[in-house]
DNA sequence: GCAGAACATGACCGCTCGGTCAACTTGCTA
DNA sequence: TAGCAAGTTGACCGAGCGGTCATGTTCTGC
């Protein structure tokens, strides 16, 4: 989001470059507009999934609905956008966390801090399986690859089953949320007692082998 | 579900009834028809989701899209009759289960089972909330109470933590098959692996107190 | 304060969807 | 085998979607 060196105005008309890091500054309204069709579609995506209408973040956003296309050509740079603002959140905390006194206690309080984030924010968003190659596709495996350090950490510490990797509980991460999902009305904070499981699943204490190898991250 | 004493096909014309156990019988070409519809709807909401389209349903079962509307009034009456189906399966596996022998066993062929169907079939279908006193209601609720019966069975055997509940065990159950869909290309019984993290998480050996009192059904 | 680039707007397009219906075909019954 | 209810068909409908673009508005560097 830093303007960075600008490139002097001069440039006459360089491939329609919107994206944050890149291009020149944007002008003050825009740069208004565009974080309030990020809030909004991070809410809508939230209370929709993947389906809320772009219509409907416009009007959210108090915006017309060619200003959202103005910042993100397409439905899906819009959703891609708001998955790497969370992709870069669960890639921070982890890497906060790395490293901590107690690993167990670190590796609790990631899948209970995540899971909550994936709650409010609804899954959908940032769990896609993304285009190889893609941004997303890089962004997700940097929060991947932390979390693959931290189970690390936590599996040294003898907190974590050794046939348990770091992919397992990436996979394994959501779970707490969808499990909620199937009740109608769930406790706002039900979620928590389905990470408590996951992670005793976890632990090395009773652990029966498990009867399929673990998978590779693409 | 069961048929009950059928009354004489002599009433006129009740309410508009194409339901499989009630009214008077189809004709012979309708019901093959039908029978298409409900493989192909199957099919394709496997491979698309809640989203496969009336129309891709039509064209795979051989029939007009107003066939389909002629069996089922909307889509959403043909998703639940597949979802009846579903549930009844799924029921009836609960059911053949209890009282085993070896209630660990039990258990961990139910989770298996239902996962793999679930994984199968995608688990949106039938696992949908369901509006309040409709039929998939009641037939999620069979399901639930059944898998509650097992789960106090396995409980009872010493094979499932005191704090588990079988609704619990009823939330959690696609937890293996929503956990592979994060992969674009699960080695297909990578589920299995999944089963067996959820299963240990169910054990009383190491089990840490959790966080959230249980849920109850609806 | 002015010019013009950057931006916002909303009517519009093409498309797909779930659902309807009048006209036609077919299996059943007597 | 004739007649008719039951069943099938596919063109059609309106709504909503993602996305476009000519036109009008607003910010900003000079």
């Amino acid at each position: 989001m830093s303007p960075a060196a600008s490139t002097t105005p001069t440039a006459p008309a360089d491939t329609d470059a919107v994206l944050p890091g890149a291009g020149r500054p944007l002008r003050a309204d825009a740069a208004r507009n565009r974080e309030a069709v990020l809030t909004a579609a991070e809410e809508e995506f939230a209370e929709h999934g993947l389906e809320a209408s772009i219509s409907a973040i416009a009007r959210r956003a108090g915006v017309a609905k060619g200003t959202v296309f103005r910042h993100f050509a397409t439905k899906e740079e819009l959703a891609t956008a708001i998955a790497a603002r969370h992709a870069q959140e669960l890639t921070s905390l982890a890497r906060r966390l790395r490293g901590a006194a107690d690993a167990e206690a670190a590796l609790l309080e990631f899948l209970t801090e995540a899971a909550g984030r994936l709650q409010r924010r609804r899954v959908a968003v940032l769990m896609t399986v993304p285009a190889p190659g893609s941004e997303l596709a890089h962004l997700q495996r940097e929060v991947h690859d932390e979390v693959v350090l931290l189970v690390d950490e936590a599996r040294a510490a003898g907190v974590v089953r050794p046939d348990v990797t770091g992919t397992d509980v990436f996979l394994l991460m959501c779970a707490p949320v969808h499990a909620v999902d199937y009740l109608a009305d769930p406790p706002p904070e039900l979620w928590r007692r389905y990470v408590g499981v996951i992670l005793d699943g976890l632990r090395p204490d009773g652990a029966s082998p498990l009867p399929h190898p673990a998978p590779t991250w693409p």
